[in-house]
DNA sequence: TGTACATCAGTGAACGCGCGTTCACTGATGTAC
DNA sequence: TGTACATCAGTGAACGCGCGTTCACTGATGTAC
């Protein structure tokens, strides 16, 4: 489908945000199978339906494009872990089962997102690679605060919430990385991968269990 | 410098072998600020100092360039293992602590592998993908070796083994690739992100302690 | 040791192609009166 | 409600550039005798 195909009762906004969207979906499309720094604007204009000039009107750069998609993205991420604490009972097991499952369902729905973020994370460009930096700190932070209000750690200092904050944060990005990957499609490697991260998330609540803060 | 320079009493080998390694080098630094999927062959002719056509006599394909650029890099990787595992006293603290020195070192003397694995594990391009995680299978299975001796977890189940290494191996790699960043080239952020990644691993240590084996 | 021939790493011209960006434009939509 | 003008999303020609790959070549090194 072309942006710019006539569709009845559409004000000049309208139509142009049906044309942004799908340039963010032709990118995302593209990024599929390819990194940001190689993207093509023409190929890109070329899905959309619109020449290539005509990308200038909605993003100054190609930098520009690649930012909002990254702010998208974590978007996404965010609902994840809303539609998670919705219903945060805080029995570590069950919300651990909780977690997994939800994770596993967005991965499937927004691999784009998921897959954009993965790849960029430590990808050629520098811009992107400095804002999702950024995005992760900041979702780590909410983990840290989330985390401490816990009774079991309500006592430990900054540097061990860290610890704990960043294992699941990496344990999780890991899997989701691997299931977003295009050689996880066989369902009997992706329960493998969401096995081994429960196991993975049971490990770590173990390890917190019988951890000894740090001094200082 | 560049490959050609007369270098007295040289053979045709040597001489050959010596632009490869050229070659190799001049990849590698571009892949410091570029994916693999951008990569230009006529730069790195330039910085090599051959015609682009040359390019071919010592790859058939970029492809294969990429692919000799994993199999040296995976090469690091191994030296790393064979250097921690010499002095293995078997006392998890201080492995612990003589593996993550020996890994923060290595990342100094070898950032651009290290940077080319943690940039195309998840880049865009797919031949480079199946290899790096086709040598990550090869070295999680040499780790889960080498903690099945360990007696207190020699009871342990393959599934047991498996979430124990890739804890293991992930807040490795996670640590690795932001150690590795342009962006953490300041001293202070250094010593915050190895001190992390230590007591990260201590914390799977205890976890791993208080691990009650799955069934079956 | 000297000669005749084979090898082959590196050359350089040429190719067709897709790239990002410039610019002046068009014509439908929106707005002021 | 009708008219005159402004806005602006999308157009299309043109640009110079770097790209990967082809091909026939050169001339130093290596080898057979």
């Amino acid at each position: 489908m072309s942006s710019n195909e006539i569709v009845a009762n559409e004000s000049r906004q309208e139509r142009k945000e049906r044309t942004r969207r799908a340039i963010l979906d032709a990118a995302l499309d593209q990024l599929s199978h390819t990194s940001f720094d190689s993207i093509s604007l023409r190929q890109l204009a070329k899905a959309v339906g619109i020449v290539p000039t005509g990308f200038y009107r909605h993003f100054a750069t190609l930098d520009e494009l690649g930012l909002a998609l990254v702010e998208e993205s974590f978007g996404t991420l965010r609902d994840l872990i809303r539609e998670v604490r919705l219903d945060n009972d805080l029995v570590p097991d069950t919300l651990i089962d909780r977690s997994v499952d939800v994770l596993a369902e967005q991965l499937i729905e927004h691999t784009d997102h998921y897959r954009f973020i993965s790849r960029e994370r430590h990808g050629g460009s520098a811009v992107l690679r400095e804002a999702i930096r950024h995005e992760f700190t900041l979702f780590e932070r909410e983990l840290v605060t989330d985390l401490a209000r816990m009774p079991e750690i309500s006592h430990w200092g900054a540097r061990d919430l860290h610890v704990l904050a960043s294992l699941f944060v990496e344990v999780m990005v890991s899997a989701a990385s691997e299931l977003v990957s295009p050689s996880a499609d066989q369902p009997a490697v992706r329960r493998g991968l969401i096995d081994n991260l429960r196991n993975q998330a049971r490990m770590i609540v173990v390890g917190a269990a019988g951890w000894q803060p740090l001094k200082s």
